[in-house]
RNA sequence: AGAGAGGUGUCCGAGUGGUUUAAGGAGCACGCUUGGAAAGCGUGUAUACGGCAACGUAUCGGGGGUUCGAAUCCCUUCCUCUCUGCCA
């Protein structure tokens, strides 16, 4: 959530860079700076006639102390005479501040000045590419060919379990998934990262913390009995731990990681961009979160890139980093690296992670601050990535190491895994 | 799931309608004292909003109510603990 203090100062800028993000409505800007106007105006007013009311209550108490009880009676009818005054201004500062929060809520984040202008995928900048395309064997299939012959994924049967879109892993194939995570959590904790296994569903605080809510409701399972959500992310539990704290300088940067199974409705496209493991409404994922100071989250963001490209070197695919444009970019983020596999059977780049610095407007909207040297309460940055999504990965790695007679491993996995070779 | 007990500041803890301006203690910070340390003494020690400021307003788990006045009374909700039940 923006801050309106900071519309206030910087009403042209943030007009400019609501532009890159394609913001629709950049009078909102001004509509909410007349309402925290007319918000403040009501708020002197009320607590000018609430102070009246609370010191004539005390004089009361000081009369009936002394038994002039008369005395006494008079005051409480001018007491009530400003209470009648009361109720409206009240009433009137609820629906002001409600107007004014919705408001604020429908502002995405502000681009950071390095986030390129473009409006679609294709005008997202290469940062940097690695790894060697494979040479696959003649005859090469997509994983959603190869995960059936050898048996590794079931969709037929997670779908009358459930329904499209939760996988049921098998044999081997289950096995590989646990690998992955395992060594995806050693990868992180070896960097400094804290482990933390959260809870899988939250609540509507939570969810509206991380900016899930309002407006992305749709796109969470929504256990309605008890009003939990499901997590689209471990993002959402872990950095709302962090929620209404105060930590103490010393104590950043937080450097959090966690796994988690991943539910999303993604009421979305159809085809071939969704066919196998490439979208599904259940996957399991590995995520790293950092919380830190200001001034450091620059660096802490590429720091976090390298790291995730270091992770995905160790498992040798192909891989490229992208700046995302201002249109490709999510609501909550400042500015947004992606990184992406390449699919030699699929001919496809696929987006296997997504590394964000929210800068402030989570920790905004959850109340997370710090306290600085100087003793001063300031709001500390968020940032967060995926190290990494596993279907894809899995896709990419059955692909990538297909040979003819079975699917090679990357030799970090070999002993998470147990063998040499997948199949 | 049923019954009971609770939720007060950084922590412990007092507080059943009015100098509570939340006692007292601990911790922490600063100062005095000291050769140095401990002890002792003194001062300070929540957050948000409004205001140039003085200061004002709100907050005793959350929300609502009664009252001139609520940490205190009522309703509601969440959470914790104990016992019982159920369960991996």
């Amino acid at each position: 959530m923006l801050q309106v203090s900071f519309l206030r100062q910087n009403r042209d800028l943030a007009k400019k860079k609501l532009a890159i993000k394609h913001f629709a409505q950049p009078d909102l800007v001004d509509t909410v700076i007349d309402l925290d106007d007319e918000r403040k105006q009501l708020q002197a007013s009320f607590d000018e006639t609430q102070a009246k009311v609370n010191s004539a209550s005390k004089e009361i108490g000081a009369l009936m102390a002394k038994g002039d009880k008369e005395k006494a009676e008079a005051t409480k009818i001018s007491v009530g005479e400003w209470k009648k005054q009361l109720e409206p201004l009240k009433e009137k500062m609820a629906q002001v501040e409600i107007d004014l929060q919705n408001a604020l809520v429908q502002f995405p984040n502000l681009p950071h000045d390095l986030v390129p202008l473009g409006k679609s995928p294709e005008e997202n900048v290469l940062v940097r590419e690695g790894g060697v395309l494979p040479k696959l064997p003649a005859g090469a299939e997509a994983h959603w060919d190869l995960i059936k012959k050898y048996n590794l994924v079931d969709f037929e049967t997670g779908a009358k379990i459930t329904g499209s879109g939760f996988p049921l892993y098998i044999g081997k194939g289950a096995k590989f998934q646990r690998a992955l995570v395992q060594y995806f959590l050693d990868f992180n904790t070896a960097a400094g990262y804290t482990e933390y296994l959260p809870p899988f569903m939250v609540n509507a605080a939570s969810a509206f913390a991380t900016g899930q809510l309002p407006d992305k409701e749709g796109q969470m399972y929504h256990a309605t009995e008890d009003d939990f959500y499901l997590i689209p992310t471990a993002e959402v539990p872990v950095t709302n731990i962090f929620r209404d704290v105060v930590l103490k300088e010393a104590e950043l940067p937080l450097q959090m990681t966690a796994y988690s199974p991943c539910f999303r409705r993604e009421a979305g496209s159809f085809g071939k961009e969704v066919r196998g493991l490439n979208r599904v409404h259940q996957f399991e994922k590995v995520e790293i979160i950092q919380i830190v100071h200001p001034n450091k989250s620059d660096e802490v963001l590429n720091e976090m890139v390298v790291h995730v490209e270091k992770l995905l070197v160790s498992l040798g695919l192909p891989y490229r980093i992208l700046r995302l444009c201002g249109g490709d970019m999510g609501f909550a983020s400042a500015i947004t690296y992606d990184f992406e596999v390449y699919s030699a059977a699929q001919e496809r780049w696929l987006e296997v992670s997504s590394v964000s610095n929210f800068e402030s407007y989570q920790t905004y909207r959850m109340k997370c601050r710090f306290k600085d040297a100087a003793g001063k309460i300031q709001f500390a940055h968020s940032l967060n990535g995926s190290s990494l999504a596993l279907p894809r990965i899995f896709a990419a790695i059955v692909e990538n190491y297909q040979t003819e007679s079975g699917i090679a491993l990357p030799k970090a996995l070999q002993s998470y895994f147990g063998a040499e070779n997948l199949i």
